[in-house]
DNA sequence: TCAGTATTGTTGACCTGGACAACAATCGCC
DNA sequence: GGCGATTGTTGTCCAGGTCAACAATACTGA
């Protein structure tokens, strides 16, 4: 039985001359991916999550948290649902987060007296302390961002995007 | 004990107008995610994804797998490690996902002659021929994408990006 | 030469997020 | 007043990202 029972053995050793290429090899080739959208917005979105989390990392605000502080207190009073929605968060996950901002004492879910099944939404005062700070680190983020891609390139991507 | 113990308790009912809006709500404000490009990114890149994936699902390739199969296509014997840095993936991740796809017989891994570490991947005839199918599917969805962003947005984000 | 160091791939473990179903409470409607 | 719809909560599952440990192999410098 020579390992056969291994779905994943290795194959014979292969003479051919590229895989014995030692030398630097040159840039690898994206093929096809060179016209997909999807492929450059992931890399894009990757750095930019990476690099909020890292800006933000002192406060413990991640992005799903920051934007849930943002509209929250732009919109005093909003019902979960209504967050889920302008934010893209699905309800069973958004009522766990809102758990964890609650348990950490910067949001507080008051019972909508016109709806007893919503809650309204409010920033407790440490919340709004705390969104400022997240403000404030958030555009730091973002200026580091502006230089990566360059002034021009960001504001362009921005318009581009914001009525999409 | 009025239920004083759970930290996450209702507060008393709140007689604000906010909260006892009927009528539909004006949109949500998104505040200052207005100006964060991660936030229009990261919507973006979440309705690509799920365009990709419900578009490859019949041939079950994720748009990990399928850059993992172009590049791997496009660079014959490259190893993981370079495979892993051209697409960002981290190398724990990608064996595991480089033994879903040698399970499934579109990959194998040869060992390299020139480096007993090194595995020199390449596609299998099979792995070929579903390439060829995953492209074609693939590029149903660009098109869509094309079609929801309309075509010079999306020649616009691509050369934008291409180059960062 | 060879001892120490670096690289490559593998595996185990953990955590976060997304997705889905079931459920209780409440609302709206007829 | 009853029935379907909505809201929020909880449990569960799965995919991905991350990290540490490990074995095998390559490299480097004394």
């Amino acid at each position: 039985m020579s390992g056969s029972k291994n779905p994943r053995r290795r194959a014979v050793a292969l003479r051919n001359p590229a895989t014995a290429r030692r030398s630097p090899r040159p840039a690898i080739a994206l093929g096809v991916l060179n016209f997909h959208l999807g492929y450059f917005v992931r890399r894009l979105q990757v750095w930019i999550f990476q690099d909020f989390i890292r800006t933000l990392r002192r406060i413990d605000i991640s992005p799903a948290q920051f934007s849930t502080l943002v509209v929250v207190n732009a919109n005093g009073g909003l019902s979960q649902a209504e967050l889920g929605a302008a934010l893209g968060i699905e309800r069973a996950r958004l009522a766990r987060l809102l758990h964890g901002l609650q348990d950490r004492g910067l949001v507080e879910r008051l019972p909508s007296d016109a709806d007893g099944r919503r809650h309204a939404l409010r920033l407790t005062p440490r919340g709004r302390v705390l969104l400022a700070r997240a403000k404030t680190l958030a555009s730091l983020h973002e200026k580091r961002l502006m230089a990566k891609l360059g002034v021009d390139r960001h504001n362009l991507l921005i318009s581009s995007l914001r009525n999409f």
